[in-house]
DNA sequence: CTTCGTTGCTAAATCGGGTTAGCGCCCGCT
DNA sequence: AGCGGGCGCTAACCCGATTTAGCAACGAAG
């Protein structure tokens, strides 16, 4: 059907010459080798007319790197911010001139190594492990053969593995800062995890660096966190309920909510109680769902940068590539992204009336 | 580093034969062939031992095919539907043992052609050309090279490619009929599109087709439109005027949202002006996006199978690399998958008081 | 008129597997 | 004994590139 790729051998006849001068002309290295100024402009030549453009898995036979990388998450579908983390790599990479396998694992450790198997067979030249919401795994054993990184995850053992991760201590910082900042100082709950940093949920990373962040800036401002109400998942409805139960007994002035889907529960719990954001109860959360731009008031929160996660592990895998096998005793680096705050609408100073009643 | 991979060669030295004949073993052509029971077995034992895995890149080299298949669509990130698109295809690519690369063009027709000639030398097996929002598409001329089916689009022009396609019309049959199974025959107000079919944005195939159905399920029980908002596009704030802008003359007694932003905005502006749904107005709209479920009342929707239509695009894309290039006179076929009424809270009987003022 | 050194290119091997043609060997038949 | 015919396997080539080693041609030096 499609006419035959054009190939070196079609270069190098159109040019009258031998396949490898026609190569070592396109590799560049013609001026090295004392290839001739006629000859190296006759290839060119041909190549350009004949629209040449080498044969990536032929390559990759020849000299083992096939300009391709292998994207493992445990989830692609889970959100939206799969997808983002995915655009942030795929660009990257598309930025060298490379390709993204993708796979998903479902948390299988069966399927976890058929992937892993599958793109070693593809020969690719390396590997982004990515956790769909910030944990630690266990490696792999499957992945001594190519370069890795972990993204949006830390090695349970200890490994010479680099790992990105979003700044989740700074974006506690940061949650805990809008409120100060507005001039809260008392009344802050807690919705999604208790007031101590035994209330947690150890397996989720985010939750106790997000808690520790939070503390970190209230505590060098000399304000106390309230009170708290965990969530044993982080969805709506837990976070309606948790809320519920602390508005039968407290009066917030402000709500850090773990997440955008807790404080879209929030939201709703705040509204039974007749509770008007931000004028009563000013809510700051973290992730900067698609959600918490189209609920109202617009959600103020501390954004997961997914893009720049996905871009960030792909640079950081580009250098454990060129620096291949030279020196490979370092330690994996932890590289921290920022989360950035976006400012909306749901925090206000704290209205002047009375103070909480329990 | 790792230890050099296992190759036929070892193979067979370890089973003291050549290298074709394992070759021949391993790929079950040894009994048509008369290799000794002896011989296979052996072959067969060191196979096993060493946890030999051709390289897919060597067989792509010999025979062309890579057991990978390219899906290239506008955008990844859009939304959580494309990562449940892409997740159907990676499913039904993993189950037949092949990879998936992923590209996105951003719409942009070098970027497009750059993927496409990146996925060709690469020697992709097949390709997906996915659009993330139902639309037709002008082919990219790149694509005479390998099988290809189109996802989510159809070609502008008419060409011999399958395309997959939501089924819009019965959907919008659905989301009437369930109106009118609630007793509802007057005050059905659609958000998002314009009442006659002249009044929608043609580039927009679902929103035609949704129409449609709505306007065919309607008209067989004798119901006509009561009115119509347009939305310049389907965002929640554009649902929001869009529905009070109706609310300010009319008292719809059901609502027909485009889509569940627009839904969103309809639910504000319901609320602004002291309407309940489903008491006072019924809501239904089109996608199943996530926060459908998240709102309150949930809201009834019918379904974008995006799972399922990333998984019949692997499917028909692999009967059309298996008959290749045998009988491909027919022209594309159209693929419609069904797209499923979540039945939720926003429906109800039409209650008994008055009837719309205007 | 040799011999040596450049210059400018190509022959040949390589990557890992698939495929075709054909080579020995053993058997049976005449 | 000689010949023909299966049987069981392997030599050899192929895919499309890269890379190393080395060949011809020419000029300069001895």
């Amino acid at each position: 059907m499609s006419p035959r790729r054009v190939t070196l051998a079609d270069v190098a006849k159109a040019a009258g010459v031998s396949r490898p001068t026609a190569s070592l002309v396109l590799s560049g290295r013609g001026r090295e080798l004392r290839i001739s100024q006629d000859v190296e402009q006759r290839v060119l030549r041909a190549a350009e007319e004949l629209q040449y453009r080498p044969n990536i898995v032929s390559v990759g036979l020849r000299t083992g790197t096939t300009r391709t990388i292998g994207f493992v998450s445990d989830t692609v579908a889970t959100s939206r911010l799969a997808g983002d983390m995915i655009k942030g790599a795929l660009e990257a990479a598309r930025d060298r001139g490379f390709m993204l396998f993708i796979g998903e694992t479902e948390g299988d450790d069966k399927l976890e190594l058929l992937l892993l198997q599958a793109m070693h067979d593809r020969q690719v030249d390396g590997l982004i492990l990515a956790s769909m919401f910030t944990r630690t795994i266990k490696l792999p054993k499957a992945l001594t053969a190519a370069p890795a990184v972990l993204l949006n995850a830390l090695p349970e053992q200890p490994a010479p593995l680099p790992a990105i991760l979003p700044d989740e201590v700074e974006a506690g910082r940061r949650a805990a800062r809008v409120l100060l900042e507005a001039g809260h100082r008392d009344g802050i709950y807690l919705i999604g995890v208790g007031p101590g940093l035994r209330d947690v949920p150890s397996e989720s990373l985010a939750a106790v660096e997000r808690l520790v962040g939070i503390r970190e800036a209230l505590g060098e401002a000399g304000v106390e966190v309230a009170g708290a109400r965990t969530c044993p998942d982080w969805q709506p409805e837990y976070g309606l309920a948790a809320t519920r139960d602390l508005l039968l007994t407290a009066r917030p002035r402000a709500l850090i909510c773990f997440n955008d889907r807790i404080a879209m529960g929030a939201y709703q719990a705040l509204d039974d109680f007749g509770l008007k954001v931000p004028a009563d109860v000013s809510v700051v959360s973290f992730d900067d769902h698609p959600i918490a731009s189209w609920v109202r008031p617009q959600l103020t929160t501390v954004a997961l940068p997914h893009y720049e996660l996905g871009r960030k592990a792909v640079d950081v895998l580009f250098t454990e590539i060129d620096r291949d096998r030279s020196d490979r005793d370092r330690v994996g680096e932890v590289h921290r992204v920022p989360m950035p705050l976006r400012s909306r609408e749901s925090v206000a100073p704290p209205s002047a009336v009375e103070r909480p009643a329990g």
